[in-house]
Order: C-alpha cells, then structure tokens, then sequence
DNA sequence: CATGAATGAGCATTCATTCAT
DNA sequence: GATGAATGAATGCTCATTCAT
C-alpha cells in the first residue's frame, strides 16, 4: 500500500506544481481546472479526486511554500554565534532576495497570497513546530535585544521586503533589484532601530 | 438639453459607484455587469450605453479617484511657510490617514488598482497639471531639501503607507491604526531622511 | 401640408435607400436598425415611424426595385416593329446585364429576394398595370409566336439569367460576363425555342 | 473504448441531423446553438465538446452531404458501356431528382449552401479521388464527345438543375416536379449540345 | 482509481423595440 | 414629429462540477 501512496502524492505534487505555475502566471480566476490538469497531464475528473475545489488546491499551496520559505530563510542565518541580532537579519534579507531573484515564479505567488494570519500559523516543523515569529524572539532574545510592539514591527518589515521585492524584480519597479537592495537593507535596518527598546 | 446631460451624468455616476463598491468588496473579475447593473438599479445594457466594458469602468474609476486623492493631500498641507518638509509630509500623511479611515472602500480600491505607472501619470488640475512627485519636489526645492533617488524613496513610501493603512484600518491587522499612526509617521520620518543628502 | 408629405417621403426614401446598400452588403440579419438609422442620418426611432420592423423596410424595397427593374426593361426593346420575337428578348436582355454591370448592388438585392410570387404580383403602371408577364404574352401575340406551358419557359429564363448574371458580374465565377453573355443569349434562345409550339 | 467511441459519433451525428434540418428551414443565423442542441435533446454546453462553433458544423455538413450526393450521382449511371453521353447524364439527373423528391430537406440544404468553389474541391473517395468534373470529363472522352468552355456548360446545368428542382419539388412552383422533369431534361441536353464541338 | 463526456449555470455583449422628453 | 436613453430578451461561449464507464 505505500506504493499506490507514493503514486497518490506524485499525483497531487504534480498537481499542485501545475496550479502553482498557472496560479502566479494568470491568477486564479483565470486559470481554469482544465488548465491544471492538462498541464499535469491527467483528465479534468482527476483533479477533484485530491481536491475539493479550485480554492482548495490554493490554500494547500500557500501553505506549503510559506513553510519552505520561512524555513530556509532561517537555515540561511548559519553559525548565529558571532553575529548580531542585526547582522541576523541581513542574512536572512539577503538569503531571501537571491531565492526570489532565482525563482520569480514563488516571490509572485507568495506576495499575492501570503496573508498575515496564515504566517501565523506557519510552524516550522525542523524547529520543534515554533511560528517565524517565536524563532525569531528566541534568536533576539539570545542576542540580548528587545522590541516594544514586536508584531507591528515584523508586519513592516515583511510589507516593506515583499513589495518592493516584488516590483523590483518582477518588474524593475521603481528600479533594479541592485539599485534596490543596499536601501532595503537600510530601511530594515532603521525600522528595527525604531522599536528596539 | 441640460436637464438630459445631467441625468445622463447621474446615471453615470451611479454605475461607477456601484462598481467602485463592488469592484472593492469582490474584485474586478468576481463583479459582473449584472451586479453593477442591479446595485444601480438599472438594466443590463444600459451600462454599455455608458462604457465600453468593464475594463472602460474600471479605468475611468481609478483615474477619477486617484487625481481626488492626490489633490485633497495637497490641500492638506494649508499655509506651507512656517513649516519643514518633514512636517508638510507628516501633514499630508495625516490628512490620508483621516480619509481612509473615514472612507475605507476608497483605500480598498486605491490600494488594489492604483499602479506607479498610473501615479505617474495622474495631473493635478488644479496644480498646473502637474504630477504628484512634481508638486512635492517643488516643495522639497522651497524648503531647501535634496533626495538621492527620488523615485525608490517616494515609492517605498508610498507602499508602506498604503499596506500599512490597508491591513490597520480595514482589518486591523497587525494593530488599529491608532498603534499604527504614529509608528507609520516615524517609520516614514526615517526613510526620508535615509535618502536625504 | 403637402411640404410636410414631401419631407416623409424623402426620410422614408433616405431609410429605404441605406437599408439597401446594407442588406445587399451584409444580409438582412447582419444589418440592424442602427446601422440604417446612421447612414440614414437619423435617430434610431425615427425608423419606426415609417417602417413597423426590420422586415417590412425589406418587403417594400423589394417591391419598389422589382417595379423599376421591371419596367426599365420593356423600355429597352424601343421600336418593336422591325424586330421578331426573340430579338426583342435579346434586347431586353442585353439591357439587363448592362444594367446589372452598372449597378451590382441592385443585381446582389434582387437576386437576394424578388420571388416568383412576387414577380407575379408586379405591376407596371405605365403599362396598364399589367404584369410583366402579360406584357410579354402581348408581345408575342403581336410577333404570331405562341408557346407551351409559358409559365415554366419564363421561370427557367428568369432563373438562368439571373443566377449567371450573379454570379459572373459579381463574382466572375465561372468566367467574366463578357465570356457569359454570348453563351447566356444562346441558352435562352435555345430555351424559348424547345417551348415554342 | 469502441463503445464510447461510437456513442461520441452518435452524439455527433445527431447533433448534425438537427443542425442539418434547422439550418434548411431557419437558415444558419436564425439557428441558435440551443435550438439546435435541444432538437438532439443535449446540453447547450455539449455542442462545443464537437464543434469548435456554429460554423464548424455548417462546414462538416456541407462536406459530408456533398460527397454523398456525387458520389450516388456518378453510381446511378450503372453500366454505361451501352449508354452515349447524353443518356448518362440523362441517368444521373434522374438519379437526382428522385433522390431529391425523397429527401427535400437535403435539397434546400444544398442549394442554399453549396458553393461552386466546394464543388471543385469535392473528391469521391470510391473514384479514385477525383472531382465531379474529373469524372465526367473521363466519361465524356471515353464516349468520344468534346466541348469547349466546359466549366461554364457545367455551371449552368447545375444552377438550372437546382434551382428548377428546388422550386418544382419543394414550392410547386413554377410547377410540380412531374412537369418540370421532361422539360429539365430537354434543356440540360440543349445546354449540352450548344456546348458541344 | 482514472477518465473525459455531459451538464447547465453564468457571463459579456448585442440589438430590436419602447417611450419620455 | 424626432430623438436617443433605457430596456431586457437573446446569443455565443466558458467552465466548474458530476458521474457513468
């Protein structure tokens, strides 16, 4: 039985990866279930074996990618022990910006989905099931540092780091991703100084 | 004749409020012309008696409401000379705040269809028809204020403000506005001056 | 009061006249009330105060070309005194394919729509308000010809004619009128010939 | 698979039948894609899993009924080796008309939609791939006749063919079809013979 | 399990016709 | 009389979803 399994869950990645590419390059209502399946090279009918509905598949999507996201981002920090809370941050900033300039398709998808209430949910299952957010505070915490209004703060920053990562290498809007960088660096930089107690 | 012009300008004007409010509440492609019919209590094909499709309506929307927008910041700022341009911005990014908190189907709608290139593109009638970043270089040049890259600050700017305003007043997500405000203000006050030279 | 019976007449000639130039264009279906309206320079309603709907505006321009065709036609052969029988046809003939060459709209309408009911019906009121039929069956009283089974010999000509005259003016398919013509006169001579008694 | 794959022709074919008969009695612009599926007791959606759109099935009618009409045509002439030319068309009109008085409907389909330009592209598969006119050229060397302009001879008789069949057989006019066949014939022949060298 | 044929609700758009001005 | 704004029925076509095979 761990084969017709296996079989099971290629179907539904195929699936997913399919929906996946179709959702970041049309959007969802323009994608249609034919789409999906065609692209993924099975019959219309086979797409509501793994999935409720068109809705379904998206919010099993987002969920998916958030946590690889969020999970490499902190994999990204390294050997933590000669560095500051801050220099911390860059890593991550930095790892993050080269995973989307590498793969445009997810910095898309994640932008247009990712809500705030699902980045809490997210539990990073390699670092005994915490959210972002809790890996985050332990990290800071063992750097000494603290925030007043912590949430408010993260919220910033992630709107700040997602759309202008969006517009400048999606679209190079207002400018290149290069020009746009070294400023975003700085703007994260100022914002954490802002609320750091 | 005037008596037909003007019923033919409130005919007008209530498809596209009706279709301002819908286009908010469920977006472009999720609103048919039926409901923007129905919300105005008219027939279906008295819309295309007024617009072209729904992409026509959409568009006049935005560029109706945008130069609104834009204008009311201006005025915002009443007699500029005894105050610095930090304070004009914080002056006008009140005023924006105030009206979208009063008006939140605005924010919606502007914050999902008001593009760079449409900003760009928006003449202040009223200010020799000139474009928003004109009528604030002006002003930096009055106070004696320099940039580097103008553009990348005005545009980070600008999607802090309205993700900020988006996610606060319509959700209150990460916090109500009020927490938001005067973080948003501060966080604002530092990105200027990062670009400042 | 006659000024204003001439102003109809002419608006109703004015919509008669663009609905044919439509109708042989595009087909009965394909025109609509606006179009003619337009061309006609007038508002759309103002179709309906001559005409009940799309198809009597048809029905009368039938009538009105097939009158004209008609008597244009018993014209042409002139003075008859020297001429047999089939030498007035031919010139009747030859009249109507030159007729047609100048004027392929009336030819593509007439074509289109008169009807053998309606032919039957036709009456010439500068001749008595007799049918072209009779005005032929005079004709050959005159010349001593007599013929068998009249009916089907002028149906199989009218209807030889004016699919040849069709398709070689307007479309040159088989071959160009002037390949046609000689050709043409030849079958309908033949045709008269196997149904003279 | 062979069952599904007959249900589909069936489905096909009924779909065509009621296209067929709506289309000869309402003309292809008055049909609705509903009418017609209703007729064949579908869902309006179901056309389209067959034909592209209304005038993709027109198309595959037009083909498919024309083949077959020519290709009975041509098998009617039997065994021609004692027959002259002449009388092998004699056959095949006959052959024609009572094909045609069987099946009226099959008659005002392909007078209103068989075009001169289909004709010459029609091949019978049973003969070798060849035209209707390759075909009845073959036949008239064999008998040692020889015409000039042949495309002209054979335009003409065909329009007078249909045109007289589809008055005679389907409005009685000018006359029933028993009176219109000896003199169809006497024609055809006279055509025939003004053609021939 | 997988398929894809079938369904029918739903949409954008057109246009004949009416009617208030 | 003339206008053209308003109507809403009708049409071609799409697509999510179901279900028999």
């Amino acid at each position: 039985m761990g084969r017709v399994e296996e079989k099971k869950k290629l179907k539904k990645d195929a699936l997913m990866n399919s929906a996946f590419l179709l959702f970041t390059q049309k959007g969802l209502s323009e994608t249609t279930v034919l789409d999906i399946t065609k692209k993924a090279n099975m019959a219309k009918g086979t797409f509501y074996l793994y999935f409720k509905d068109k809705s379904e598949i998206r919010d099993e999507l987002i969920k998916s990618y958030s946590v690889a996201i969020f999970n490499e981002a902190r994999l990204e920090i390294g050997d933590e022990t000669k560095l500051t809370f801050q220099e911390c941050i860059h890593k991550i900033l930095d790892g993050l910006i080269n995973k989307f300039i590498e793969n445009p398709d997810l910095l898309r998808f994640i932008d247009k989905n990712l809500s705030w209430g699902l980045i809490q949910e997210i539990r990073i299952a390699d670092a005994d099931n915490k959210t972002p957010f809790e890996i985050l505070g332990d990290l800071a915490e063992r750097k000494g540092v603290k925030f007043r209004d912590e949430n408010l703060m993260y919220y910033m920053v992630i709107e700040m780091v997602s759309t202008m990562c969006h517009s400048s290498i999606l679209d190079k809007i207002p400018a290149d991703i290069c020009v746009v960088r070294p400023e975003l660096h700085q703007v994260v930089e100022r914002i954490i100084n802002q609320f750091t107690t």
